[in-house]
DNA sequence: AATGAATGAGGTTTCATTCAT
DNA sequence: GATGAATGAAACCTCATTCAT
């Protein structure tokens, strides 16, 4: 056990980060202890530390692996994808993958939504820009893809895509629940407040994607 | 001094929220200390929780009672317009409503953020439903009169709108920074993850108006 | 409870230091934890940090308070003596305070040997300086009181002469325990290595004394 | 490299016991951590305690190895000295030899300091009373010596005196640097609490001295 | 009603020591 | 035998919240 490699440091970190994952399911960010993680890890408190300096920083890096994965994955997709895609294929593709990241990765946008106002002040400066510039080369990588397979979107604009897709999710999560309280369920329904998830965030992308395809065709 | 009547006791805990609002203005929920909050309005500590049962609960309120007024508001502007109003001339003030919640009211997409996954865990459950309660109704009032003056929305659409809009702007506020850390700008631009929130959110609201009207017409 | 009194706040510090001291009894300042003061104290382990920065500025209290009573009270004790006191009835003074120290107030010798090694290390040094300043001048009193006192020996040498007799003690009670370990007896006993505390002390003090007076009578 | 010799072994263990006496040098016992003593030794921290149960047994072995080799220089310098050492000579001898402790050897005493009330409750028993068993045979044969060349002193008496030597030394330590804090000089000097280690302890010896001679000669 | 002292939960930190390799 | 990762104990610290006055 005498000199760790990379890789196993890497998984070890992994391990916990994985832990808090699993807590963050089903409980908030407050709610969820630095000791919780620690014994359901099976590790010491103090190997925590030793990999992460702060709690935040354990869920900033589930937020920036979780997206690296969630793009790579992509990259991979695409690059099955026949060399031309249309533009309606391609929506469709893209409200595919908001229904996946909704049923599957919604941790992931829920940690969008702690970032600036609970993560960043006491995260890991430098770990997190480090995690943030690779995520933005693999973002860059995947707008290439895309803008390979997609005639009338940039790299750029594909790259961007993606914050806007998330950004529509992560702001319609936030808007849900309105008929419920710390998630019980409400008996006097707040009908109209309630937001579908999957339903909604569909629909308002799809919007968005004529819009933006159609001031693109112009 | 020792029995207060309703106004006072209602000012005194308008005092104390506003104090908690004009601090959230500039830093987070998690740096705003109670201390702090007692400090700056002019009470002790042990006051504060006179008038709200936890933290949370101030910030509850300030979110209620922000889009309380807002919708007020807004219900007030739309009686002067004139009986119908054009599809576009609608979409022109939902835009500039959204500037407007950017602008100056932005601690208020800020507080949406924070509901769920902060406030509602702590949050007084029977107070909060009170507020929620009045704020639909609200709801209800402004969608019942935009869809007297608009044509192709129903009230319940209306009403749904309102809440569509705060998630654009709200999503993409969680997307926002992501050229920055913890409000430091950063040297590197992260060009394709910067979200302009005025530009974007507007874009994106067209778009979904655009969508909205055009299956409404079919 | 609202605003504590200069003397309440003392009293609240005192009780928790005297817990402290109670402990330091019978163990070393090593194993004796914050916890066990705070409930021994029957109170929070947060109002200790409140009293106290930290553990060391605790005993340090100790050490300053006690030497501060121990003067004070030998000042009381010097002042019911008649005028003028022979050089021997000094001396005889002086060895029954040498006895009183180490019978009754064995702990603040030992006090005095965690000072420099490892109180001064954590310890605030504003309080800890303020304490001295306010026991220096007291013992400058109680060498104003011996030298009027007694003739032969100036405020000075009186009053320096304590920080002689503390030695005495102290480096003795550090070489004490050679026939122990850890306050355990042991059966090959070191005799020529072990301390009669009290014999050793007093003789040293008188051989000490009677040099001293020797010294000034040339 | 499995199998060391005794004599590696006991290198090693000296170069570890060494590296902490040069920390000890500048620092106190408490900042002094094992991971710098392993780092500033050259070895692993796991290995320090493949020759070292605890760090306290590191200080207890340079202790007593520290007072094993004061002893057997003094039995060596005293065996060079004429067969009949006269009362003055061996006073002075002493003197010499306070001087020398305070100037080259001053950890020794600190050491001494740290003794009971530190380290005895987590060193190893067994070692450190074999040590004090083999310093406790040196004592005696440096009585031995002591009490050959000079009239007037037992071997007992001789061999108790070093104790008492230590302890004026260690005393007068304990209570120096009542005009600094934590090794910084201060501004206003409590000038009768100041200790001049060397003056005093040579002065308190010499007080001793004379004392004891004096009552032997009766 | 108003207050600030008291509280305790839990994050953070340090470090001697253990242990798997 | 050597190593450094893992560990847990305990200090340290902050803060929302409680409570006695």
């Amino acid at each position: 056990m005498n000199i760790l490699t990379e890789k196993q440091r890497t998984e070890k970190a992994e391990k916990i980060a994985d832990t808090a994952l699993q807590l963050f399911q089903t409980r908030s960010f407050g709610s969820i202890t630095m000791s919780q993680i620690a014994a359901k890890s099976g590790v010491g408190k103090g190997t925590l530390f030793n990999y992460f300096e702060t709690k935040e920083n354990i869920f900033m890096r589930l937020l920036l692996s979780g997206y690296q994965d969630y793009f790579e994955n992509l990259i991979q997709d695409f690059q099955k994808l026949p060399s031309q895609v249309s533009v309606e294929e391609f929506s469709n593709f893209m409200i595919n993958q908001t229904q996946y990241l909704i049923r599957d990765k919604s941790v992931l946008v829920r940690l969008n939504a702690l970032r600036a106002p609970v993560l960043e002040g006491r995260a890991n400066m430098d770990q997190t820009l480090a995690g943030r510039q690779v995520l933005y080369e693999t973002s860059q990588r995947l707008g290439q893809v895309i803008s390979e397979h997609v005639t009338f979107i940039s790299k750029s604009e594909a790259s961007h895509l993606f914050i806007v897709q998330s950004a529509i999710i992560s702001g319609l999560m936030n808007m849900m629940g309105l008929d419920e309280f710390d998630h019980e369920q409400l008996s006097p329904k707040f009908t109209d407040f309630k937001i579908n998830l999957e339903t909604d965030a569909i629909q308002t992308l799809k919007f968005y994607l004529t819009g933006f395809f159609a001031s693109k065709k112009q």
